[in-house]
DNA sequence: TCATGAACACACTGTTCATTT
DNA sequence: AAATGAACAGTGTGTTCATGA
Protein backbone atom coordinates (compact mmCIF):
# COMPACT_ATOMS: atom_id res chain seq x y z
CA UNK A 1 0.00 0.00 0.00
CA UNK A 2 1.43 3.80 -0.96
CA UNK A 3 2.27 5.92 2.06
CA UNK A 4 -0.32 8.46 1.48
CA UNK A 5 -3.67 8.73 -0.50
CA UNK A 6 -3.21 9.47 -4.05
CA UNK A 7 -4.55 12.59 -5.38
CA UNK A 8 -6.77 10.78 -7.54
CA UNK A 9 -8.86 9.24 -5.44
CA UNK A 10 -9.08 12.18 -3.20
CA UNK A 11 -10.13 13.96 -5.98
CA UNK A 12 -12.82 10.97 -7.02
CA UNK A 13 -14.47 11.58 -4.00
CA UNK A 14 -15.14 14.97 -4.52
CA UNK A 15 -16.68 14.66 -8.13
CA UNK A 16 -18.79 11.78 -7.09
CA UNK A 17 -20.54 14.17 -4.81
CA UNK A 18 -20.36 16.72 -6.82
CA UNK A 19 -22.32 14.89 -9.57
CA UNK A 20 -25.04 14.22 -6.51
CA UNK A 21 -25.06 17.29 -6.40
CA UNK A 22 -25.79 17.82 -10.05
CA UNK A 23 -23.33 20.04 -10.20
CA UNK A 24 -22.29 19.99 -13.93
CA UNK A 25 -19.20 19.52 -15.88
CA UNK A 26 -15.37 18.85 -15.61
CA UNK A 27 -14.24 22.34 -15.89
CA UNK A 28 -17.19 23.50 -13.45
CA UNK A 29 -16.01 21.16 -11.00
CA UNK A 30 -12.53 22.35 -11.55
CA UNK A 31 -13.24 25.83 -10.63
CA UNK A 32 -14.95 25.08 -7.97
CA UNK A 33 -12.64 22.63 -6.03
CA UNK A 34 -9.78 25.29 -6.90
CA UNK A 35 -11.64 27.81 -5.14
CA UNK A 36 -12.55 25.17 -2.45
CA UNK A 37 -9.02 24.42 -1.45
CA UNK A 38 -7.21 27.36 -2.43
CA UNK A 39 -7.03 28.94 1.26
CA UNK A 40 -5.64 25.28 2.31
CA UNK A 41 -2.88 25.93 -0.13
CA UNK A 42 -4.25 23.39 -2.40
CA UNK A 43 -4.94 24.13 -6.44
CA UNK A 44 -6.02 20.79 -7.86
CA UNK A 45 -4.89 20.39 -11.49
CA UNK A 46 -6.67 20.08 -14.46
CA UNK A 47 -5.27 17.46 -16.12
CA UNK A 48 -6.51 15.35 -12.75
CA UNK A 49 -9.54 16.25 -12.68
CA UNK A 50 -10.46 15.13 -15.97
CA UNK A 51 -8.39 11.85 -15.50
CA UNK A 52 -10.66 10.87 -11.97
CA UNK A 53 -13.17 11.81 -14.37
CA UNK A 54 -12.19 9.24 -16.73
CA UNK A 55 -11.22 7.02 -14.37
CA UNK A 56 -14.78 6.99 -13.09
CA UNK A 57 -16.46 6.06 -16.00
CA UNK A 58 -14.12 2.96 -17.21
CA UNK A 59 -15.13 1.73 -13.63
CA UNK A 60 -19.03 1.71 -14.63
CA UNK A 61 -19.49 4.61 -11.98
CA UNK A 62 -20.32 7.41 -14.10
CA UNK A 63 -21.50 7.56 -17.90
CA UNK A 64 -21.27 10.93 -20.01
CA UNK A 65 -23.94 13.10 -22.20
CA UNK A 66 -23.07 15.62 -23.77
CA UNK A 67 -24.94 19.28 -24.02
CA UNK A 68 -24.81 22.39 -25.55
CA UNK A 69 -24.25 25.01 -22.38
CA UNK A 70 -26.12 28.16 -23.31
CA UNK A 71 -29.76 27.30 -23.52
CA UNK A 72 -29.51 29.62 -26.96
CA UNK A 73 -27.73 28.00 -29.77
CA UNK A 74 -27.30 30.72 -32.10
CA UNK A 75 -25.29 32.15 -29.41
CA UNK A 76 -23.36 29.96 -27.76
CA UNK A 77 -22.17 26.51 -29.10
CA UNK A 78 -20.25 25.74 -25.78
CA UNK A 79 -20.17 21.80 -25.55
CA UNK A 80 -19.71 20.54 -22.48
CA UNK A 81 -19.84 16.95 -20.55
CA UNK A 82 -21.81 16.04 -18.25
CA UNK A 83 -21.91 13.24 -15.98
CA UNK A 84 -24.45 10.60 -14.52
CA UNK A 85 -24.38 7.90 -11.99
CA UNK A 86 -25.12 4.21 -13.86
CA UNK A 87 -27.71 1.77 -12.77
CA UNK A 88 -25.73 0.51 -10.49
CA UNK A 89 -23.19 3.59 -9.79
CA UNK A 90 -24.36 4.54 -6.98
CA UNK A 91 -23.79 1.52 -4.88
CA UNK A 92 -20.32 1.26 -6.86
CA UNK A 93 -19.55 4.47 -5.44
CA UNK A 94 -21.03 3.70 -1.57
CA UNK A 95 -18.01 1.06 -2.16
CA UNK A 96 -15.49 3.55 -3.23
CA UNK A 97 -16.35 5.87 -0.87
CA UNK A 98 -16.06 3.10 1.97
CA UNK A 99 -12.45 1.77 0.75
CA UNK A 100 -11.67 5.85 0.66
CA UNK A 101 -12.67 6.76 3.98
CA UNK A 102 -10.68 4.08 5.04
CA UNK A 103 -7.52 5.42 3.80
CA UNK A 104 -8.09 8.83 4.66
CA UNK A 105 -8.81 7.36 8.21
CA UNK A 106 -4.42 5.72 7.88
CA UNK A 107 -3.65 8.85 6.80
CA UNK A 108 -4.97 11.16 9.28
CA UNK A 109 -3.44 8.93 11.89
CA UNK A 110 -0.21 8.88 10.35
CA UNK A 111 0.20 12.78 10.29
CA UNK A 112 -0.98 13.54 13.30
CA UNK A 113 1.41 10.87 15.08
CA UNK A 114 4.14 12.60 13.33
CA UNK A 115 2.66 16.26 14.27
CA UNK A 116 2.75 14.32 17.69
CA UNK A 117 6.06 13.43 17.56
CA UNK A 118 7.95 15.80 16.37
CA UNK A 119 6.03 18.92 17.09
CA UNK A 120 4.71 18.06 20.52
CA UNK A 121 0.70 18.29 20.96
CA UNK A 122 0.11 16.45 24.27
CA UNK A 123 -3.08 16.05 23.35
CA UNK B 1 3.85 21.68 -4.83
CA UNK B 2 3.39 18.47 -4.77
CA UNK B 3 -0.77 17.44 -3.46
CA UNK B 4 0.39 15.83 -0.29
CA UNK B 5 4.09 15.12 1.36
CA UNK B 6 6.48 13.33 0.09
CA UNK B 7 7.12 9.79 1.90
CA UNK B 8 10.87 10.47 2.15
CA UNK B 9 9.95 13.95 3.93
CA UNK B 10 8.31 12.35 6.43
CA UNK B 11 10.91 10.00 7.17
CA UNK B 12 13.64 12.56 7.31
CA UNK B 13 11.59 14.15 10.02
CA UNK B 14 11.71 11.15 11.83
CA UNK B 15 15.48 10.44 11.09
CA UNK B 16 16.53 13.75 12.62
CA UNK B 17 14.94 12.98 15.73
CA UNK B 18 16.16 9.41 16.41
CA UNK B 19 19.66 10.65 15.06
CA UNK B 20 19.04 14.08 18.00
CA UNK B 21 18.43 10.70 20.61
CA UNK B 22 21.39 8.83 19.22
CA UNK B 23 19.20 5.99 17.77
CA UNK B 24 21.81 4.21 16.31
CA UNK B 25 22.48 3.23 12.50
CA UNK B 26 19.83 2.75 9.71
CA UNK B 27 18.43 -0.72 10.16
CA UNK B 28 17.56 -0.09 13.76
CA UNK B 29 16.14 3.23 13.08
CA UNK B 30 14.00 1.24 10.01
CA UNK B 31 12.94 -1.37 12.61
CA UNK B 32 11.71 1.12 15.30
CA UNK B 33 9.60 3.02 12.70
CA UNK B 34 8.02 -0.36 11.50
CA UNK B 35 7.42 -1.38 14.54
CA UNK B 36 6.35 2.61 15.41
CA UNK B 37 4.23 2.54 12.58
CA UNK B 38 2.43 -0.91 12.25
CA UNK B 39 -0.16 -0.31 14.51
CA UNK B 40 -1.29 2.41 12.24
CA UNK B 41 -0.91 0.41 9.09
CA UNK B 42 1.91 2.16 7.52
CA UNK B 43 5.12 -0.15 6.93
CA UNK B 44 8.09 2.10 5.97
CA UNK B 45 10.28 0.20 3.66
CA UNK B 46 14.01 -0.41 3.69
CA UNK B 47 15.24 1.71 0.26
CA UNK B 48 13.23 4.63 1.61
CA UNK B 49 14.87 4.82 5.07
CA UNK B 50 18.26 4.78 3.41
CA UNK B 51 17.38 7.10 0.38
CA UNK B 52 16.51 9.48 3.46
CA UNK B 53 19.67 8.78 5.39
CA UNK B 54 22.07 9.49 2.18
CA UNK B 55 19.75 12.88 0.74
CA UNK B 56 20.28 14.18 4.97
CA UNK B 57 24.09 13.55 4.47
CA UNK B 58 24.39 15.05 0.49
CA UNK B 59 22.01 18.42 2.32
CA UNK B 60 25.18 18.66 5.03
CA UNK B 61 22.90 18.06 7.59
CA UNK B 62 24.68 14.83 8.54
CA UNK B 63 27.58 12.77 8.05
CA UNK B 64 28.58 9.20 8.77
CA UNK B 65 30.83 7.21 10.97
CA UNK B 66 31.79 3.39 10.83
CA UNK B 67 31.58 1.32 13.57
CA UNK B 68 31.75 -2.55 14.27
CA UNK B 69 28.31 -3.21 16.15
CA UNK B 70 29.48 -5.85 19.33
CA UNK B 71 31.88 -4.95 21.27
CA UNK B 72 34.16 -8.08 20.87
CA UNK B 73 35.41 -8.12 17.22
CA UNK B 74 36.54 -11.72 17.27
CA UNK B 75 32.67 -12.07 17.50
CA UNK B 76 31.02 -10.02 15.70
CA UNK B 77 32.24 -8.21 12.51
CA UNK B 78 29.27 -6.35 11.09
CA UNK B 79 30.05 -2.99 10.52
CA UNK B 80 27.34 -0.55 10.94
CA UNK B 81 27.28 3.15 10.11
CA UNK B 82 26.64 6.03 12.45
CA UNK B 83 24.88 9.47 11.85
CA UNK B 84 26.08 12.40 13.29
CA UNK B 85 24.99 16.21 12.95
CA UNK B 86 27.39 18.24 11.12
CA UNK B 87 28.59 21.40 12.37
CA UNK B 88 25.73 23.19 10.99
CA UNK B 89 23.72 20.32 10.92
CA UNK B 90 21.31 21.11 14.14
CA UNK B 91 20.58 25.02 12.54
CA UNK B 92 19.93 23.59 8.96
CA UNK B 93 17.88 20.58 10.65
CA UNK B 94 15.92 23.12 12.28
CA UNK B 95 14.99 24.84 9.25
CA UNK B 96 14.01 21.87 7.59
CA UNK B 97 12.07 20.62 10.48
CA UNK B 98 9.89 23.71 10.33
CA UNK B 99 9.33 23.45 6.29
CA UNK B 100 8.20 19.88 6.97
CA UNK B 101 5.76 21.10 9.70
CA UNK B 102 4.13 23.68 7.19
CA UNK B 103 3.56 20.94 4.82
CA UNK B 104 2.58 18.87 7.44
CA UNK B 105 0.00 21.71 8.83
CA UNK B 106 -1.03 21.71 4.92
CA UNK B 107 -1.91 18.03 4.56
CA UNK B 108 -3.80 18.09 7.65
CA UNK B 109 -5.85 20.94 6.66
CA UNK B 110 -6.95 19.27 3.58
CA UNK B 111 -7.86 16.00 4.75
CA UNK B 112 -9.62 17.27 7.96
CA UNK B 113 -11.22 18.74 4.87
CA UNK B 114 -11.92 15.60 3.02
CA UNK B 115 -13.33 14.50 6.41
CA UNK B 116 -15.68 17.15 6.83
CA UNK B 117 -17.17 17.41 3.35
CA UNK B 118 -17.69 13.90 2.64
CA UNK B 119 -18.42 11.73 6.18
CA UNK B 120 -19.77 14.64 8.07
CA UNK B 121 -18.18 15.81 10.74
CA UNK B 122 -19.78 18.74 12.37
CA UNK B 123 -16.56 19.92 14.37
C1' DT C 1 -11.55 32.46 -23.36
C1' DC C 2 -13.98 28.21 -22.18
C1' DA C 3 -13.77 23.36 -22.33
C1' DT C 4 -11.83 18.93 -23.06
C1' DG C 5 -8.24 15.95 -23.87
C1' DA C 6 -3.63 14.01 -24.77
C1' DA C 7 1.51 13.96 -24.72
C1' DC C 8 5.56 14.27 -22.42
C1' DA C 9 8.79 14.19 -18.92
C1' DC C 10 10.08 13.27 -14.34
C1' DA C 11 10.11 12.53 -9.47
C1' DC C 12 8.85 9.16 -6.05
C1' DT C 13 8.29 4.83 -4.65
C1' DG C 14 8.22 -0.59 -4.10
C1' DT C 15 10.40 -4.65 -5.30
C1' DT C 16 14.12 -7.07 -6.28
C1' DC C 17 18.84 -8.05 -6.46
C1' DA C 18 23.79 -7.72 -4.76
C1' DT C 19 27.25 -7.73 -1.19
C1' DT C 20 29.46 -8.26 3.11
C1' DT C 21 29.75 -10.05 7.73
C1' DA D 1 20.13 -13.45 9.47
C1' DA D 2 21.86 -8.57 9.99
C1' DA D 3 23.19 -4.52 7.48
C1' DT D 4 23.87 -1.55 3.64
C1' DG D 5 23.33 -0.28 -0.92
C1' DA D 6 21.99 -0.18 -5.82
C1' DA D 7 19.17 -1.45 -9.92
C1' DC D 8 14.97 -1.72 -12.01
C1' DA D 9 10.46 -1.06 -13.13
C1' DG D 10 6.11 1.21 -12.67
C1' DT D 11 2.80 4.69 -11.13
C1' DG D 12 1.25 9.17 -10.24
C1' DT D 13 1.67 13.68 -11.23
C1' DG D 14 2.64 18.53 -13.28
C1' DT D 15 3.50 20.95 -17.33
C1' DT D 16 2.86 21.63 -21.72
C1' DC D 17 0.68 21.19 -26.00
C1' DA D 18 -3.51 20.46 -29.12
C1' DT D 19 -8.19 21.18 -30.57
C1' DG D 20 -12.67 23.02 -31.21
C1' DA D 21 -16.38 26.29 -30.42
Amino acid sequence: MAFMIAQRAFLKLYLIKMVEDRRGYGYQMLDDLKAEFKPLGYTPPQSEIYRALHELVQEGILFRTKKLKGNDPSVDFQEIVLYHFTSDGKEKAALYRKQIKTDLDRCLGILHKAEHDNFGYTS
